[in-house]
DNA sequence: TCTACTAATATTGGATACAATCATGATTTC
DNA sequence: GAAATCATGATTGTATCCAATATTAGTAGA
């Protein structure tokens, strides 16, 4: 066997769930039934639940016992919650990064950057948001610290997503990435920091100004 | 039908091996067979797996595509990584929550302490360890702070099993969230404050202390 | 003896059939 | 006529069987 890219169909269902979640074609609160699904996505019932539960720890989706499931609403405060949380979490993350500078690399924050500006899908914007932001934290080597700042990402695409933010400012975005990306290459860990900052204060901001 | 108590197999059979884990019954790295476990716990393997499924999602199984399930090997900086998180989100809740004193109401958070000084198996204990840090976040109404708040307590008890710290120290903790909880009646938010870090730095400390 | 390959076994992932639960609408009773 | 009850259909949860993958033991060849 050359590669191992094996992938389970419950995950691949997932993923494709996801993303047509993420792209706004399943609209929150619309409701999942397992037997439909599993038709459109070509895969028995079984995965199909995993992929469903998977996608609830997520926080994409509500699941209730014998009632199914549903693309998830989300509430009033949540948008507040993620992004203050992630306000704290993620500038600890880039410090601890700088404090490893002879593991920074680059390379893939760059990629991913790159990538970003030539797409303009919303499912693989925000997957390639992610990529960029973990390239930045990973030298810290906190697994425990990014697997949280992951989901807290992870549920921010959605309520970008319904926000319609994250394809209204990908330009915006992309400029503050890079600016960042230039302070971390400079070693300037105070810019960066602050870059940071107000990187995720104006994401929270346009999503707030989007909402009705 | 009078109570809606409708639980399925599958969280029934996280809940039990949840409490195997946490009471130290399966060791950390010890390998989980879905055949084996099934007969155990006299469900299916469907509902088995489901149950595995969401344990891993709690940081309690760690799962790999067709080499199956083991009992979670923390990695030497999750304690500290998930105390960091603790000590900048739980403050952040109960900060909140003085803010919407309307709704406070301590029974809950007392009731949940008396039942924890009356109890020793480790996974009851850190069951009502996290009900009575929620009773005093509650208020807040931020439901998506409590949720990761929540999942890194989830992850916490994990690692103080491991350390023998919740049965070591339950006289000294339940002290501190009586003094947490007075401060809290009193009104006294800047020592409530304190006293919950102050407690998140001791539980942290004891637990570091017993790792080896 | 060691290595590479193959076969046999064990274990997990998936498909399908069945049981339990919920939702809807008709029917009965007052 | 309204409310409660029951029956029917739809939907989810569970059990069991089959397929795919991994692991191990064994064998052949150098």
């Amino acid at each position: 066997m050359i590669s191992d890219t094996n992938i389970t169909q419950a995950e691949a269902a997932a993923a494709q769930i996801r993303t047509l979640i993420l792209n706004g074609t399943f609209q929150p609160g619309q409701p999942l039934r397992q037997e439909a699904l599993s038709e459109q996505l070509n895969v028995s019932r079984t995965p199909l639940r995993h992929a469903l539960q998977s996608l609830v720890e997520d926080g994409l989706v509500e699941a209730t016992d014998y009632k199914g499931a549903r693309v998830a609403a989300l509430d009033p405060g949540m948008v507040d919650d993620l992004f203050e949380m992630r306000l704290l979490l993620e500038p600890l993350a880039l410090k601890s990064a700088f404090q490893h500078h002879t593991k920074l690399d680059f390379a893939k924050a760059e990629m991913a950057l790159d990538a970003a500006e030539a797409e303009r899908q919303p499912s693989k914007l925000s997957a390639l948001n992610w990529d960029f932001h973990h390239a930045l934290y990973r030298p810290s080597n906190r697994q425990t610290l990014l697997k949280t700042i992951e989901q807290l990402n992870r549920a921010s695409a959605l309520a970008e997503v319904i926000a319609s933010s994250i394809v209204a400012r990908p330009e915006k975005s992309a400029a503050e990435h890079r600016k960042l990306l230039q302070a971390c290459r400079n070693g300037d860990e105070a810019g960066a920091m602050s870059i940071l900052s107000e990187h995720l204060r104006f994401a929270h901001h346009d999503i707030r100004n989007r909402e009705e």
